[in-house]
DNA sequence: GAGCATTTGTGCGTATGTATG
DNA sequence: ACATACATACGCACAAATGCT
């Protein structure tokens, strides 16, 4: 199969050099001979390819960078841009149907289950006594079988000591809330702040350590008011960009 | 004057030195001692002054650290947390009412000003023609004359060609706007991503390099619905957290 | 850019105190 | 009394980030 475009670029012709470059990427990019997420050759591999200076390559790269149309490493490589999914967050936000009304499949991996003892912080968010029981759920949710966000649980368990089992069996939150009586429920608050990943949380979200994960903390609360769930969740900047409807 | 509490500590009676010496610096930050955003004896410093090991000390402060009292940073040094400015977005999100309602006085900074025709994203924004004249304001905006956010503005010129001139003659957006025959004016979305910061972003907001920024991109349209402006804002994760109430 | 001082970050080895069985 | 396990504390060396010349 030949190339989908000739590779050989016109010199003084008007048009620069590292423009034509970038032209071509973009088509081979747009016609798929580089897939989303697929490493680009490096930067020595396509000054030979065009034969042109490295720092002219660098000045097409940096373009199509800029654009979003691909992600540069240092150290690494450069890849083609994934998709941003727009994850918003409003009122009656459900992890599922965000996922769906983007054309994408949802999933979500229990990664850790525990049960403890409320701290001030907690108690207070969740309304409830100090040192009361709580149950934490802790998973790794995606969309298309990329990593999305690691989202951690607190609820009151109380009423909900279940939940932990019944997520386990492939619930997501609002089945799981459903199966225990709580038809609807809506979010409060969301307090939104940005920090560098841990080891761990990178690895689990695939996504470099030296980009930094959006963290958002949110409370829901059931159609009387009292609060059902305190949580706290890790988003990957690399796939996700929060959206806001008020 | 007599320092808040003695120095020394006491050697195996059951509370482990690196509490000690946690609780130590945990009153002198709260009797004012160390003033907000002063900076900490280094843990050289502190271990000659305690007499112990720095692994010590770094475990102490490590542990200020997690609970949200100290900011540690490589390279520089350890100081005492402001506390953070909750950045409360919704519908009606007014820069100087919200830093007035945390009891911190305003201000505004015009950096830059400059007039560019529309691209096809700030066209689609904004809801006009590409290639029409669009002027843009970019300012510093500080709460106690701490930098907290960089806003840039973009506004449609046919309408807001004064708008520049305004903004540098002290203006903030809402009095530029009402001078210009807007009186109400309401955020339609915001979306909400995080990066590093560009060197210059660094020393603006005053934060480290090496800690992230929050970028939100909005859109603010009049009683009418039509767009007045769009903007992108980058947020010192170092002393704001973003408020979404839905 | 290179070089240097300052400061925090990390790893490894070792000794000791404390709790448990 | 002894063995074991774990957290605490120390010493030393080097890595990494920052700021300055």
């Amino acid at each position: 199969m030949p190339d989908l475009t000739p590779s050989s670029l016109l010199r003084r012709d008007g048009v620069a050099l590292w423009r034509q470059i970038e032209q071509t990427l973009e088509r081979e990019i747009a016609g798929g001979v580089f897939a989303e997420g697929a490493q680009l050759p490096t930067e020595a591999q396509l000054s030979a390819r065009f034969g042109v200076n490295r720092h002219t390559v660098r000045r097409a790269m940096e373009e199509l960078s800029r654009r979003g149309l691909i992600r540069i490493e240092q150290g690494r490589g450069s890849f083609v841009a994934e998709d941003v999914i727009d994850y918003t967050i409003g009122p009656r936000t459900r992890f599922s149907e965000v996922i769906r009304k983007q054309n994408r499949e949802p999933a979500g991996l229990v990664l850790r289950v525990a049960e403890m003892a409320a701290d001030q912080n907690m108690a207070e968010e969740l309304g409830i006594r100090r040192g009361a029981k709580i149950v934490m759920v802790e998973r790794l949710v995606s969309a298309d079988g990329r990593p999305v966000a690691i989202g951690t649980h607190y609820f009151p368990a109380a009423r909900f000591g279940a939940m932990p089992r019944l997520m386990q069996d492939g619930h997501g939150i609002t089945t799981a809330l459903a199966a225990m009586g709580v038809q609807d429920y809506a979010r409060k608050v969301s307090r939104v702040t940005a920090r560098m990943p841990t080891p761990e949380e990178a690895d689990l979200l695939r996504q470099p350590r030296s980009r930094p994960i959006l963290v958002v903390e949110s409370v829901n609360v059931d159609l009387q008011g009292v609060a059902v769930e305190w949580g706290v969740t890790r988003y990957a900047t690399a796939r996700v960009q929060i959206v806001f409807e008020p």
